[in-house]
DNA sequence: CACCAAACGCAACCGGATTGCATTATGAAG
DNA sequence: CTTCATAATGCAATCCGGTTGCGTTTGGTG
């Protein structure tokens, strides 16, 4: 588990180590697909731990501002964090577990960017692109 | 424009050609920007056009069931909306005028989803993939 | 232990979107 | 042209994810 890791990190960055930040890391690192706001204060409290809904969302704040987590969109109008990955990568979101996998194309991207920007002179900053589906264990059922 | 077409369309598929279902059409048909349901009261009022916000709602609700429009996701908690394309594509969205450029990739995306389900069993059904930058005429001021 | 800023809790609030229900108006039938 | 069913509309209340202001608590250093 990188939870160790991520605290650490935190903690040489001058960062106070609470509760609820303990938690919140925990939960995010140790969880197989992304969690929203609310999912979180929820698995927070049945971890027999109060926690106010302002200060989750301060958390993810904060450690959204310290890349250690980034948000996605799943469409449904909240946002779910998860750690950042190692690399810029895309999503393959299960519609039926919400399980999410991990797909690195980004030397096509690129690729991509540098011809939208040659052939209409679009300078391309960023770009989000996830994949819906269903997953190896959800198909077929 | 293609306002009549849809419009058109639509009476012969039974439906009933309301002012406000004529002005939304007309609004979203006619605008090179994607349009919230914010946007789209706001243009039929200028229209001197009153209408309710829930009414708007509605319509949106009827146009994408009836797959007129479809809808977009800028990142800001708001829906935007757009009259749909012939063929399937993406979106190059200037992040500082909100101008948005058609992208048509199709065949690579296909051949990204059929890498994917032969590599991790991943059936996908639809994906989602938006590149925000700065379009030609905002780039370099 | 004393201190101060970071972190927290609470309540009120915001804005996009939805719902229930009563009312209006479209378009077809007579 | 009138009648009529129902699609469409308006209104008010509500939901829900997320934010803000402010007073209080707490982590961790001196």
């Amino acid at each position: 588990m990188k939870t160790d890791a991520i605290l650490s990190n935190l903690k040489e960055g001058g960062y106070r180590m609470t509760r609820v930040r303990r938690a919140v890391v925990a939960a995010l690192s140790g969880s197989a697909v992304p969690l929203s706001a609310l999912d979180l204060k929820t698995l927070l409290s049945e971890a027999a731990m109060r926690v106010n809904k302002t200060t989750v969302y301060r958390e993810i704040a904060f450690l959204m501002d310290r890349g250690v987590i980034h948000e996605i969109q799943f469409g449904d109008g909240k946002m779910r964090y998860r750690v950042c990955p190692e690399a810029h990568h895309h999503h393959a979101i299960c519609v039926r577990c919400s399980r999410v996998e991990e797909i690195t194309m980004e030397n096509d991207m690129k690729k991509h960017e540098r011809a939208i920007a040659r052939r209409r002179g679009f300078k391309v900053l960023s770009h989000t692109l996830e994949f819906f589906g269903l997953c190896n264990s959800c198909n077929g059922k």
